[in-house]
DNA sequence: TTGTAGGCGTTATCAA
DNA sequence: TTGATAACGCCTACAA
């Protein structure tokens, strides 16, 4: 027998239409997928069956504007060509999926005026932010976070919800470990100037170096890239230095190459110590790298993020995450002869270092 | 205390509060932004500069309500941890951006069911996807495209609006430049069996080793991944092979980190070549590799899309990428003593370095 | 336990 | 060129 059934071809059944072929209203339809404890047992079943029969599937985004939740988070990276902040948003997704959040991702491309313009679109759409190593300044944090909660990767902000990888420990490990090797001169290729992380690794170097009588060279890197290393090689060679501590293992993978690409091997002639681990068994030499859990790290962020939503007394919430050194083969004891090998004649057309 | 910044529970400013500032309606606020060219010059740059000035960005999820479009995408991918996607997703995200799309990202990790499940639940949300080598059955996609626009990458089904890099003849050529030089056998590494591309790849290097006289070996890999690459090694050594065609970068860069760890060099002791182009430079020596634009793809996917959404009738539509290979310095003669310099002692479990 | 009615922020349809 | 006003589909006090 054909069923009463009336549904039009063209249009997605919306709530009314259950509601009118249940005979019922429409709150009841909306209460039996939303909050069928406040519904008999007998009227959910009823419903339900009625929205089956019709396709019925309750409008995400309708139900978004109503209450005010997206049920989707944002990530934002800088770089997500970057291995370290790839890891990152598969650990944010994993958690965030069994936490039934759909992730927006977005790349600021380093550029804080396109982190602004992105967070803002997407505020609406969003219960909250994850924001990794953001470049925003702290005013206008302050103001995207007054109206979403966001939870920051590597910034450190009072009364911010943050995840901080504190590599402060390894890397002065790191210098101890070079000093003990016998290295009395190292380089520190920075990260970019104004992240956290960056100032926390170099002043963790100097003061390491202080300690342990190695003599600290900065390096300048406008962006963490491969390119960025690889154009410091030719800088290192001249600056008397025996080994490198590089911000991340992206860069020390290009001074690598770039060292390479100057007859110089790792670890003879140059030592090298990378950061994140992400790229570490993936170089050859294997790298000598400070470890951290990028995934974990994803996951952490998903989950302080959900904690504080749900409660916002606990925003502000400060987890620290540990590092490893973890040491491979890249590093070693420096050239015994003094000097380090010197591969570049005088006079060689690459020598156009002088400032 | 600290200052107290709790920039409190200020809302996002509205299209009425832009409204009233300006002293003008709502629907003007809104054309200011949606339809600039339905009002005059003057009436623009002064709601929009009212609107700046409140921080006031258009309710993405409620303009999705009003009318029917989501205004989001979905972007989908087996590995983000791959620098091939990774970069497709700055395309994607970049032409989104200009074109008023938001960019969900999912990551599958090359299973399939899960590919099921983030489509199913992104669905609602989103205008379209783009579905970056999908591993999902024929008929499930067909199922998913009845709902949703989808645009595929590197799939190549009739009926469906689809990119397709073709590598074939790049491949081709790379084997033709590996039998001038010299070599006579060689091996394909392949990537994931069932996927588009890989058949793609292994057939034009297997037509291509008949015509130019080069014997080509198949090495299987589940993943394309870094360790599957180096995996490889110990069985490239022993397969009388001179050379290695690798299905992508990575495979490739895992290859020569395998051969480095076995003591063999590259390209004296082995020729390589990868695809993607998008770690060729970022390897020592820098690798010979069938580059491909994969920012440019991932932009060309959104175009397509948009292009399906606006106007069905170009769904089926076929967009073909070129590749290039790139020579470079991982490919050379092979070693001129007929047979591959070989350091594994037979029956030694590892040989450690000999030079 | 169920219904009524107002509102979420925009866009679209008419008028003016 | 601009302004009222009704959708868009759903949720949720407040009532019954």
């Amino acid at each position: 027998m054909e069923e009463k059934i009336v549904k039009s071809v063209d249009r997605a059944p919306t709530i009314s239409d259950v509601a009118r072929q249940a005979k019922v209203s429409r709150a009841t339809v909306s209460r039996a997928f939303g909050q069928p404890h406040l519904l008999s047992r007998e009227m959910v079943a009823h419903v339900r069956a009625i929205a089956e029969r019709l396709g019925y599937v309750p409008n995400h985004t309708a139900r978004a504007l109503s209450t005010g939740k997206a049920g989707n988070l944002a990530l934002l990276v800088p770089d997500i060509t970057n291995p370290f902040f790839a890891s990152l948003m598969r650990g944010v997704q994993s958690k965030a999926l069994s936490t039934q959040y759909a992730t927006f991702l977005a790349d600021s491309d380093e550029n804080p005026d396109l982190e602004d313009v992105l967070i803002a679109k997407l505020a609406a759409q969003v219960d909250g932010f994850i924001l990794a190593s953001p470049r925003l300044p702290k005013k206008t944090l302050l103001q995207h976070a007054g109206r979403r909660v966001c939870v920051l990767i590597n910034r450190d902000i009072p009364n911010f919800a943050r995840i901080l990888v504190d590599g402060a420990k390894s890397y002065e490990q790191a210098v101890e470990h070079l000093a003990r090797l016998g290295h009395r001169a190292a380089a520190y290729v920075s990260g970019p100037r104004l992240s956290w992380s960056n100032g926390q690794r170099l002043r963790a170097v100097l003061a390491a170096g202080m300690r342990y009588g190695v003599k600290i060279i900065q390096f300048a890197t406008d962006r963490p890239t491969f390119e960025a290393g690889e154009a410091c090689a030719a800088g290192l060679i001249e600056s008397g230095t025996t080994a490198v501590l590089a911000y991340d293992d992206l860069l020390a993978q290009g001074v690598m190459a770039g060292l390479a690409r100057h007859g110089l091997s790792v670890p003879e002639d140059f030592s090298v110590v990378g950061c994140d681990g992400v790229l570490a068994t993936r170089t050859y030499p294997p790298l000598t790298s400070i470890a951290i859990d990028c995934h974990s790290a994803g996951e952490k962020a998903v989950e302080l993020l959900v904690d504080v939503m749900h409660d916002k007394s606990s925003s502000g919430k400060r987890i620290v995450l540990p590092t490893d050194l973890v040491i491979r083969a890249t590093t070693a004891k420096p050239r015994p002869v003094g000097r380090a090998y010197h591969p570049l004649m005088p006079g060689s057309p690459k020598q156009t270092k002088s400032e």
